[in-house]
DNA sequence: TAGTCTACTGAAAACGTTTTCTATGACAGG
DNA sequence: CCTGTCATAGAAAACGTTTTCAGTAGACTA
């Protein structure tokens, strides 16, 4: 509220209060190692010129700065969105700011973009994924400061990790699919190199099918993770050799409701000729025709979590690292 | 590359250098101002420590810190998201960070964010829209940096402005439908607290209609911007006094995909009985049956145009404020 | 040849905190 | 009554840059 141009600085507080800097600075941020009198005596003043500590200047004398670097491969997903702004919400509360960067997949961009957040000596990291570069793992294991493995949790974490089971998610399809009857399956992924999570539920995928007596199972690459792909992998699969299948899974609902579009115009029907599965739980999963049955990992819960656990962390280092596993539910609807 | 664990620090390369600290500086950051054999020798003791400023250290005594501040209502609307990428893509190219801040369309966390942002004393300030309480307008103008509004450029921007214009989205709806021979129209918006962008669409669109002889329109306010509430649009349509419409246009796609897939449902035949037009072109809009006509607003260039004027801006200051139409794009297809 | 500029450079003072180290007074134990 | 502890507070030294201010050459003008 204040409408002075220059901010009030730690001195100006200092000076109203009639004491040291150092005190200021311990009433604070420790109130406790203070006398009552003091504590107030700064607080009153602290308040009464509308002071704010500057971040900059804190960081630098600082261990670390008021900042959770967060590593995603891009926004164009929109989970990643989503869990982002959850987490960027929680940590607010807390008084920690959030600086993201996007590496779409690429090792290299990856280390680039953790050394330069490094450089703003983050009090928590956020990466994305199990799965990282020597590079970066060198880097993280380099970086002062807690750091926390978002949205996979099959592997082995460097510290924290807060995520689903992408093999669960695989095993869930093809439970899905098998209830209901379905022997020959396939499950349609985009090319390994986008996204080694789809990857990871297409093996799970496989594997179960493989230990069920009469069924198969076969893995189709569709050009990538839009609609129009999903039209274009079920215009191939009825062509496949060795029949079309009876039961599909997509990596994702977006592949998935360019399937049932697709189905609708080649009048194949859905769920009785093919049933279908996605994954993801998108918004508009509800409202296609039929309904898409889909698969939905619990992604508020993931930035939720993840603000909770850094902000433990944080007001106590000694805490352990935690591996919490969110969940995925199985929305059955009508496709399958 | 460097492997040692404290990193190199200004003092260091200019031992190694054999000059002083002020001319490391300049040699960095502005190698004009040293002579050819300084600037060198500097530059080969940096690259030889692996030597990168501490950008807290910087902006303690530097005017601003290498830092966009970038203050958006949500994640959820894609091209938020997408946009923001984009942005941060550009900017990073600069050594610029991005930090973001959500606001959920409501005044007074916009502008606790803002505060936050300014202590970090940003290079530049995005924010979302041309119209802002009172409160954040003073923060902007107190701020000590240039400041960019995005996505919208009817009105008065304070500085420079990147966007497009809702209300030509409005008319080309109008047009679109009008054009068909659509006479009587409906705009469905979400509630007006909601998305006041969408409010803009809605009055221009029934201020082209009503111009327009033995033409009329009404605006129906749907429950949300989710396709289960353009489902619900459609049911009330039906029933509305005064018979059906001819021709709606959905502020959103998602409303108007639900739209789409209750009309399926009841066996109202678009657009024979019913043109529809969307807006945001998403990706699932080639795919809808019948395939979704929207209104697409440029949406990739307005982080590309940010970020090309926030860094012209701050390599120039002197540089005049810009207002930038990245334009909308009627994308015809099968529904209108 | 003296005098004025110009082009570089270095010393040192910010920038606004945190944190260490030292000093003080109060108080308990002997 | 003296010594050792403890709680509290202040002085001052970081933190790692940028930037101002002076100063020193050497180049150029007259």
């Amino acid at each position: 509220m204040s409408d002075t141009f220059a901010a009030a600085r730690m001195a100006d507080v200092a000076k109203l209060a009639g004491v040291s800097l150092a005190s200021v600075s311990r009433a604070l941020r420790a109130p406790d190692s203070v006398s009552p009198g003091t504590r107030d005596r700064v607080q009153r003043a602290a308040a009464r010129l509308g002071y704010t500590p500057s971040p900059i200047a804190g960081s630098l004398s600082a261990t670390c700065a008021p900042l959770v670097g967060v590593v995603m491969p891009s926004m164009a997903n929109a989970f990643f969105a989503r869990s982002f702004q959850v987490l960027s919400e929680g940590l607010e509360r807390a008084g920690l700011r959030t600086m993201p960067g996007f590496h779409e997949y690429d090792d290299t961009r990856e280390a680039r973009i953790l050394e330069a957040m490094l450089h703003w000596k983050p009090a928590a990291m956020v990466v994305t994924g199990l799965n990282h570069s020597r590079r970066v793992l060198a880097l993280l294991a380099g970086a002062n400061c807690p750091v926390f493995e978002m949205w996979d949790i099959d592997g082995h974490p460097v510290d924290s990790a807060v995520g689903f089971s992408n093999a669960e998610a695989g095993r869930l399809a093809a439970q899905t699919l098998l209830r209901r009857g379905c022997r020959d399956l396939v499950y349609v992924t985009p090319p390994n190199a986008v996204d080694p999570r789809a990857a990871a539920r297409a093996g799970a995928f496989l594997q179960t099918v493989s230990v069920t007596d009469d069924a198969r199972a076969r893995h189709l690459r569709a050009v990538d993770r839009t609609a129009g792909a999903g039209a274009d992998a079920i215009r191939r699969l009825i062509d496949l050799d060795g029949g079309p299948p009876d039961g599909i899974a997509f990596s994702g609902d977006a592949l998935a409701m360019g399937a049932l579009f697709e189905a609708q115009r080649l009048e194949l029907s859905v769920p009785e000729r093919i049933a279908v599965v996605g994954y993801g739980d998108l918004e508009f999963a509800g409202y296609t025709v039929p309904a898409l049955t889909t698969l939905r990992p619990a992604h508020d819960r993931i930035g939720q979590e993840l603000a909770a656990h850094i902000i433990a962390r944080l007001a106590d280092p000694g805490r352990s690292a935690v591996r919490v596993d969110v969940g995925i539910d199985v929305v059955a609807r009508e496709s399958a």
